[in-house]
DNA sequence: GGCCCTACCAAACGATTGTCTGGGCGGGTA
DNA sequence: TACCCGCCCAGACAATCGTTTGGTAGGGCC
């Protein structure tokens, strides 16, 4: 017998999500499996013995497995890019403004390493729908946005290249999911630190004058 | 009936690849659709068909689907290395090897950014043991050393993490795998220079001497 | 007590996967 | 001519995959 009500709810919204602390113990479990196996190497079955269910019984809580990849990723993905926009509107000197970004925007992938990973490694095994939901680039468009903002400076290089350099501080803070192992030498916030002070540095001119703040238009 | 010289031969080497052109083909094939799709989410049924042959018969050149991706991967693997080893033999002051070293890298990777994506993005799909034939922490030892050395010039922070350092260079200049676009605004060595300048530079102290160079011991 | 709804079970589905077996064709070599 | 061997076909194999179906235990509510 069809379940009417069932087949109403799924036209609009994913199955039945009413117990909230399961539906968010089965993301971390997807999560973390997803991050360790890859998501293609991971099996239903894998997250259903984790989850102390039968495989089946996972489509009580979603429509399909890209559905499950998807719904892991896009809360970090939002959570990410919101952190970055609101260091982006610290009401600092534009050079600093870069370096608190880049701390903080190593911070949040650190304390958010597992779905961090997924979202960084696994971003194209979407569909292409769900991929066209997340559009990575916006990351890149708000960092670009930040160097050019500073380059209003004369301390900073006039010649970089925005697009470019946003590149390059994304591309090295991002790698941090590749490397990073809570056990290891340097501290979440020794490593932001670190990367803005290298990056950051590194889009100064060496001729300029130094490093202390000087009155700028906000 | 059993092939008795094949089934020796299995024992040391991989199948039959006399026709080393066709064996060539077969792994830029490989590599290709590695690449675009992740190595789990191709079949060899994708590879057979652009090769212009059953699936089955794939067995002729290889042992394994896994075999397969470790061949793709280990040539440019190596390649890599010793290109990154030479760059950082060249007898240059510290600091302006390692602006060679990066442009040279960024270089190799998009030289070959096929092969290089299939390593950098599915080297954990490897099985363990050819995982363990390709030790990628030498690629940051070798970088990590070239900033240790570069810090015996004044000019360098003296407070720099070497390891800490390598890992920002290498992964900005691995990231480029993930948004290169040949039909893109700039060139390999644009964007190899960029980033040299950059990471370089803030490598560097802003209340030192001037860039021009002294004499150093090599 | 009867009813509904959440949360699952039990079992199967068709499709696809990597891999293996045995054989055949055709060009070189003796 | 006879044989060998690199190269590939034809077809099957068991295993596993994501997904579907129908049913049910149990708690809350009327």
């Amino acid at each position: 017998m069809v379940n009417r009500r069932r087949a109403a709810r799924t036209d609009t919204a994913p199955p039945f999500r009413a117990d909230d602390g399961r539906w968010q113990e089965l993301l971390d479990i997807a999560a973390r499996i997803f991050a360790r196996k890859g998501y293609r190497s991971t099996t239903l079955q894998d997250i259903a013995d984790e989850f102390g269910v039968l495989k089946g019984s996972l489509y009580h809580y979603i429509r399909s497995k890209d559905e499950l990849l998807f719904e892991v990723v896009r809360t970090v993905y939002a959570g990410g890019l919101e952190n970055l926009r609101e260091l982006a509107e610290a009401e600092l000197d534009p050079v600093e403004r870069l370096r608190a970004v880049i701390r903080g925007h190593v911070r949040y992938l650190i304390d958010n390493l597992v779905e961090t990973t997924v979202l960084l490694h696994e971003f194209d095994q979407l569909s292409a729908e769900n991929r066209a939901r997340l559009p990575i680039r916006d990351y890149q468009e708000v960092v670009a946005g930040l160097v050019a903002d500073a380059q209003a400076d004369p301390r900073v290089k006039p010649d970089l290249d925005p697009q470019l350099t946003a590149l390059a501080v994304l591309g090295a803070a991002n790698w941090v999911y590749r490397w990073y192992r809570p056990d290891g030498r340097r501290s979440p916030d020794q490593i932001g630190a670190a990367y803005a002070d290298l990056l950051v540095d590194g889009m100064l001119t060496r001729t300029g004058a130094p490093l202390d703040r000087r009155p700028r238009a906000l």
